[in-house]
DNA sequence: GGAAATTACGGAGCGCGTAAAGATA
DNA sequence: TATCTTTACGCGCTCCGTAATTTCC
């Protein structure tokens, strides 16, 4: 039988790259994860890893055998969770989130940690993109993400936590209601908001489209006078509102905060309890679906 | 993380109902799966056993783990099976056949052993009630058996290989084509094939109804003058023609022979090349479906 | 008393770290 | 040269068998 031990290691060796990466990841010597790699290969009876001097790389077989360990582990964590259900929150759990949401939830997973001494929690910052690709890896265990339109993720299962409304944001005073001659600041060409941007304002011809990253930044340059742009409420809440004007969509427009997690860790009770408590500082918010 | 090895043993645990007994399938000592069972429940952190010195039996909580155990080990026998696809079939199969089924397709699995040295093939005889437990079990890989009725098994995957019409057997050279008036052969009450007589031959009379195991011991009976039956017809195939008269019902009434495998071990060469043979040699008993 | 479970103890195997060497950018 | 990988070697842990003990049919 393979062992699973293993299984792990080629695992994190298909999300790392690298033998020396895997093994700082994993608390272990290059060496032990090279030989339990070696090891591997020959339980399997097929080359998994094209090797050289400098680096080592996954054959075909290693990438399908890797997803076969995912399954495997997933398999292993649902029975840890379903061990623990009824039990306190407890042990080590990563959350991830993208920079706007921390205002709105970080307090409430800081009085988590107050209520559960056994629970180990740690706020990540991660970008959307990665999350999915951080969940599966287990490099996180919540996500709390924007999501700009529907997107299906297999294995994994949300919980909506927020509509956030679109608005066009001008400086405080600005006289004109039209983008058109002014500066526009936008994410780059490869984000979600960006796409929703050049969606919302197809037609409109400003002076010039300035990029920045991070819908922090935009939204206090905004605040400086520095131009407009389209941003989802929670990004202004941070800036003083007597600086900001906002005119929301007609019809309306959101993006989607929503908290992420493996199938297979759902019923963690520490899981458990962050994805109630990411729901509940919802309710104190005070904003409806 | 949980011990997939100790898993394994919970999950034998939970079919044989005892340590001994796991101990003697698995091929261990009574001492080491005491020891190994007991480090796991120390993993778990919970009580999964419960203990008296005469006998264990398992807690609810074991139940469930023994339930995620069986997961585990199906995705790990998937990812052996995906491992060893194109290779030549190879490694020990064990497929549980019906007493009917043997005759029909013993011969041609017979040649799939000489075909291929690496594969240690054991043929042994199961009966269809049981199959489904032993596939999960993993007391066997394949299971021939036949099937009266369309039934649900989740996790299995199975293959038609013959259809088998029903036929109500005589004694050759009986005048009577009724079964009113005569000694009826059939199953005993908890056996499908006893269903089947008896929803076909509701409405007769038979002077005495006598119960016997085996459709082949049915067959005999009825080929030796003792009584009718109702019989599939390769169950009349051992016995001599010349003895047994066959009549067909109308509408036409079959059960099928079906060859059933766990899912996650379809893709194994083995598992493939016994399939394949199997169907083949259905073609060459030339029943059409 | 016998069967089934557990405990004590010791040996063998193996997983992993240390150290050193090879290879490539 | 610095980094990534592999090999050699040895320590220590863990697994498992033997044997003895306990408990309940």
């Amino acid at each position: 039988m393979l062992d699973v031990r293993r299984l792990r290691l080629l695992h994190e060796f298909a999300a790392r790259g690298s033998i020396a990466a895997t093994a700082a990841a994993l608390g272990y010597t290059p060496s032990a994860v090279s030989q339990q790699l070696t090891t591997l290969e020959a339980e399997a009876g097929v080359a998994l890893l094209e090797r050289s001097a400098r680096r080592a790389s996954l054959t075909d077989a290693g990438q399908t055998l890797a997803a076969h360990a995912r399954v495997v582990l997933d398999a292993i964590e649902a029975a840890e969770a379903d061990l623990a259900v009824g039990g306190e929150p407890a042990g080590s759990l990563v959350v991830g989130m993208i920079p706007t949401a921390s205002p709105l939830f970080a307090p409430a997973l800081a009085g988590l940690r107050r209520r559960y001494p056994g629970l180990e929690l740690v706020v990540r910052q991660i970008e959307s993109a990665r999350a999915e690709a951080a969940l599966r890896q287990r490099e996180i265990d919540v996500a709390v993400i924007d999501l700009w339109r529907e997107r299906a993720m297999p294995g994994l299962t949300s919980v909506r936590l927020r509509r956030d409304p679109l608005v066009l944001a001008f400086p405080a005073g600005h006289p004109g209601r039209r983008v058109d001659g002014e500066v526009l600041l936008c994410a780059p060409a490869d984000q979600p908001s960006r796409a929703a941007t050049d969606e919302l304002l197809g037609a409109a011809k400003p002076a010039a489209r300035w990029e920045f990253e991070g819908l922090h930044t935009i939204a206090t340059l905004v605040s400086q006078g520095i131009g407009v742009a389209v941003l989802p409420e929670s990004a202004l809440a941070e800036v003083d509102p007597a600086t900001v004007t906002m005119r929301p969509f007609r019809p309306a427009r959101h993006r989607w905060i929503e908290a992420v997690v493996r199938v297979s860790a759902r019923r963690r009770p520490a899981v458990d309890a962050v994805l109630e408590m990411l729901t509940e500082s919802h309710r104190r918010g005070g904003d409806e679906f």
